[in-house]
DNA sequence: CGTTCCTTTGAACATAGTCAATAAACGTGG
DNA sequence: CCACGTTTATTGACTATGTTCAAAGGAACG
């Protein structure tokens, strides 16, 4: 395959072939399922409180987050998600999940192929998939709790890149960043005010570049050391 | 079944026959597992980085946590864990977990019987336990990303209350806390001296009482509220 | 082209952190 | 069971980081 062709395979292919070996059968059938993909406009929801989901879904393209509103309008992402993503493993016997998938941009999604007997390839990724997603939970804890603005804006975007690139989504330095600055602040526990001006400060610093929605990380290196950075996926 | 007989019941036996129905053969062989239990002094490892532990570990007595180190000596306290609940479920097909587990005081540990179709309510079990985590990891989030210190600490409480409430270990309305207030700073994201006069400002107002390492919430439902509280497990 | 959403800016403010010192509680060995 | 050493809790003064409120530009979009 050359590199055309893995430019243009879709992100959740390129992802789940990334994490599991599969079968040609279990690829073709991740192709297949693009036949079947609904859209949803930003700020709509894609999954709500109750939906049991009995097979996995995949968000094809786009970004959407994992919400909590509280009563009087402060609003937690508690979870990020970006193309490839899986939205809720359905590895839950009861439906025990309060909280909704909202789109933040223009999304696509699709049920995924079961991950049964016949697809043991993809019963593998679903695993690790989760298994990931519950170390990104894991690092967003520490990241509210523990890291300052800045820091935590640098470790968001150490993040995002390499989980954009495990999607075929980002080139060496820049990537995607289609989100709002009150997005970002409601992911990081800050103010959009305050992500403005640290925003601003690591540009003032040249540690990043923004042209329209793409970021330009150039001192990923500094941003590494400064929040003792470890990559969540490794070979 | 008698009252004196249920509060003598081991706590990951309590936790997990409420969790789903065990056969008398499974909740045997979680009776037997304490033969095999191990001690682990406050302030030692669990489980480190990377264990592949192929069978779930039960935390029989005492209280532990998942946590994060940086460099600079910061530490976040990513989950609690108190007795009955389970350590690390294994459902990871590959060792991808890179947190320690350290124990906050002495500790009673031991490998739980296997989840397979021999035990099919403990697998059940086993899978609803680690659905509930995921959701802790997501109140924590909430938690840490758009709450106060004195919402953090009261949502914290009513979830350690529920908590050990499932694990049979909390009366009405009072519960055992032996943690310090710099163990709840690392968990809230706070510094202990702010932690210090949080819970004064709360025991002044006499929404709890403190005797030894026993709270007593008697404002509850004012927390509730205040937090806009939902229960993690419902029946 | 007007409307709406998003970004940017400034000034005043609030919450939580830092540093340091003292008191109280706890665990341990004798 | 008691004395001692070590954690843990508490307090005060000062600082810092991030928030609030408000307003003005810009950009995107129908």
């Amino acid at each position: 395959m050359n590199i055309a062709q893995q430019r243009l395979q879709p992100s959740h292919i390129k992802r789940l072939t990334a994490l599991a070996r599969l079968s040609s059968g279990e690829i073709e059938a991740l192709a297949a399922v693009e036949a079947a993909a609904v859209s949803v406009r930003a700020r709509r929801e894609i999954v709500e409180e109750g939906v049991p989901a009995r097979q996995p879904l995949l968000l094809l393209s786009g970004w959407a987050a994992r919400v909590r509103h509280f009563p009087d309008g402060r609003r937690q992402i508690l979870h990020l998600l970006v193309a490839g993503d899986l939205i809720g493993l359905a590895s839950h016997p009861d439906p025990v999940e309060p909280t909704t998938v909202v789109a933040l941009t223009n999304v696509t999604v699709a049920p995924g192929p079961r991950g049964d007997e016949a697809n043991p390839g993809l019963a593998e990724a679903y695993r690790l998939s989760a298994a990931i997603e519950r170390i990104h939970l894991l690092r967003q804890v520490a990241r509210l709790g523990r890291l300052g603005a800045y820091e935590r804006l640098a470790d968001l975007l150490l993040h995002l890149r390499d989980r954009l690139r495990l999607a075929g989504l980002a080139g060496e330095t820049s990537f995607p960043l289609p989100l709002t600055q009150e997005v970002l602040a409601d992911t990081l526990g800050l103010t959009s005010v305050h992500v403005n001006r640290t925003l601003q400060a690591m540009r003032r610093e040249g540690a990043i570049e923004m042209h329209g929605s793409m970021v330009r990380l150039i001192e990923a290196d500094r941003f590494e050391a400064l929040v003792d950075y470890q990559p969540v996926w490794r070979r």
